[in-house]
DNA sequence: CGGTATCCGTGCAGATACTG
DNA sequence: CAGTATCTGCACGGATACCG
């Protein structure tokens, strides 16, 4: 469309290979764009973090979540958990290089929705008005 | 971290503002990043498309869903669906400008999946030999 | 502090059948 | 051709309680 080059993606779907139930790529792009990865994933930006603090920066999370969450990202090795045999204990997330490149994609993502809110609640309210 | 400029979610997610359930963002990243709607977006970047073509190009996706999921992007704004009075129905889906920029940042973000599974189980191999 | 275990309600997605 | 209607299951997420 307005790139010359052809992504990879664009073969695949096609030839509707893509994001087969067997592809991981499908389950990454799920942990990566759930509820609660996306904040995950933009607070571990700023830095390594521990349990509490995670809970505290990202409002309305209950610790369930956020364990899960965290270790579904672990399980994708976009972050790395370290755990300190200390009383009491401590446990601090920190991204990999592959999470860091993944936070700035999802930002990417995330802020071109936050900056076009007003172009698609424009949007919105054209179809109401003139449908 | 490696950009230098402050990206706006970064702000709201430090007062934990982001992504509350109130912002419509959730939704539409919901529906962009959806199962089916990643593969829409995709498959209509190449161009208008009439529904059972949508069904043939996209494997595995039922009727309903992609009724379903056409309708949620439709209500986003980010396709234009046209209805032809005719015998047999003709039905149209087109990106609108936004749903083009909305299909490229979504490919973007998958594209940079798709040529990252490689070091996406590379990191789960290194786990798993030492964990 | 940093979790796990358990229960349970809701909603999304699949299958199937029917329609303008 | 291009859908809608209905049923249903089961995964996801919340609340609660408990443990190292």
């Amino acid at each position: 469309m307005t790139k010359n080059n052809r992504p990879p993606l664009t073969q695949l779907v096609q030839r509707g290979e893509l994001m087969s139930a067997d592809c991981p790529s499908r389950e990454i792009l799920l942990h990566m764009t759930s509820r609660w990865g996306v904040l995950v994933l933009m607070v571990l930006a700023e830095g390594t973090q521990r349990f509490s603090t995670l809970r505290r920066k990202i409002g309305g999370i209950s610790e369930r979540m956020l364990s899960h969450t965290l270790q579904a990202l672990e399980g994708d090795g976009i972050l790395q958990r370290v755990s300190y045999p200390e009383v009491p204990p401590r446990v601090e997330y920190t991204l990999t290089p592959l999470g860091q490149e993944a936070a700035e994609k999802v930002s990417a993502l995330a802020d071109w929705i936050e900056v076009s809110v007003p172009r698609f609640l424009q949007a919105r309210a054209d179809r109401v008005r003139k449908p």
